[in-house]
DNA sequence: AAGGTTGGTTAACGCATGTTAGCGCTACAT
DNA sequence: ATGTAGCGCTAACATGCGTTAACCAACCTT
């Protein structure tokens, strides 16, 4: 039961060392592994006493609707990933959430929370840290939305990605493998999706990266980075082992 | 010296009726008040170790830069909104600060954080949940930037901007005192100066609202948030006294 | 086999917004 | 009084991106 909490305890532990009784005390959620398949909301937006999760397995994306029928996409959550805790804290959900593929996830609750506070105030600063990283995480994507064109925000977009799904051991420097539709990308980056194509046909064109096929190939690396001014700071403020 | 906490126990009251001990627990900072004027950033982006703050008095913003010397803010803080919780947090600024006005502040560090949450609980939830809403305000910015076009998106700021000066007495259904430029707008929101222009003497022309001399007022409120397509519900999810 | 649906792709056209440039006002320093 | 800096304001022009409308391939469903 521990284990399958894996992709959560690698990014605590890029905060901090965990003893084995916090380990022991992250795996004890005596609440039940829940699976949703697409097309089945975990979470809606204005509903009350929503639950939080932990993100197991799979992709989900975090929405809001516009009564236009648009909606934008603020994040998407890979594994390890905490899911709807803002919700949880304000007892109203402010967005929806709905799976990207198939995904399993432990539900916490209030109750759970607190024990954790309770038990071990380091876990509770971990988790705490992980929390305010999701937050730097959506403020960079406002950056992008505000100040990046078209290129800059795909290419931050899928480098920022890469970054995430690395420190969970789902990516190499190379690449990783991405089920989002090009759509998904429009909604997440405030484009339409034929802009989407055209910027990703340059990209390929250009040999900076390719995604294709369910696949993110990073072709040049380095100027990819430079393109998209991206500058990680912002999401490895752990380094693991301080204090 | 709780007298002057007002703004932020006006808040944090939305969310729960605190008791006296909790109001006393909040007034009893040891850490001094400071005063910075404009032109003396609180914080930068990449600082290690820095000080959070409660904003007592004026007005200041959340930024960050660009190579290209552009900036987004991410946000304005008005009083009694923390200032750099998540970079205290983080250990390493993710942004930085900057006064818009003078303003007064108290420091606040983890110590004081950890005190809160060890004296009481119901007190650090309230925090969580202030902190929470911040989270939900830098959301609906996100949507306002990646799907609102641009008169959409400079009501729903001032709308926002009104909902929030509100809760602290800052503000009337009819207006507020509001010392941004229309170069701040135009960072905050993702446009140009010029074009944040147009679009006050649009909104001023059609007689929906007016900002002028330092002064925003609201001509058709109900209009203007039917164009803003403003929801109050990310916002109010306290309704004071729910537990 | 036929039809529907979803996702990728491209071209033509239009518009919202950016850019550049300039004028005027006020405040403030010299 | 004279400069200078900041802010508001406007016009003319340029462009990045949206919109619409197709076509195609892969994959369902029946």
């Amino acid at each position: 039961m521990i284990d399958v909490q894996n992709p959560l305890l690698s990014k605590l532990s890029a905060f901090a060392t965990l003893t084995n009784s916090e380990r022991a005390s992250l795996g004890r959620f005596d609440r039940p592994r829940r699976c949703f398949e697409i097309g089945t909301d975990l979470m809606r937006e204005g509903e009350k006493n929503s639950t939080a999760y932990i993100l197991l397995d799979g992709w989900v994306l975090s929405y809001k609707l516009l009564r236009s029928g648009e909606r934008q996409i603020v994040d998407f959550q890979v594994p390890g990933d905490f899911l709807g805790l803002r919700s949880l804290l304000l007892r109203t959900a402010d967005h929806s959430i709905e799976p990207v593929t198939p995904i399993i996830a432990v539900e916490i609750g209030m109750t759970d929370l607190l024990r954790i506070f309770r038990e071990s105030p380091r876990l509770a600063a971990a988790m705490l840290w992980a929390l305010s990283t999701d937050g730097a995480v959506v403020v960079e994507r406002l950056v992008s939305l505000g100040r990046r064109d078209a290129i800059e925000r795909v290419a931050h977009f899928f480098l920022e990605l890469g970054a995430r799904l690395k420190v969970v051991g789902l990516a190499t420097g190379d690449g990783y493998a991405c089920p989002l539709s090009q759509y998904h990308l429009a909604d997440a980056l405030g484009l339409s999706a034929v802009h989407i194509n055209r910027v990703l046909r340059q990209l390929r064109e250009e040999e900076l990266m390719t995604f294709r096929a369910g696949k993110v190939t990073f072709d040049n690396f380095d100027k990819l980075v430079q393109i998209a001014q991206f500058d990680t700071a912002y999401m490895d403020h752990g380094g693991a082992a301080r204090e």
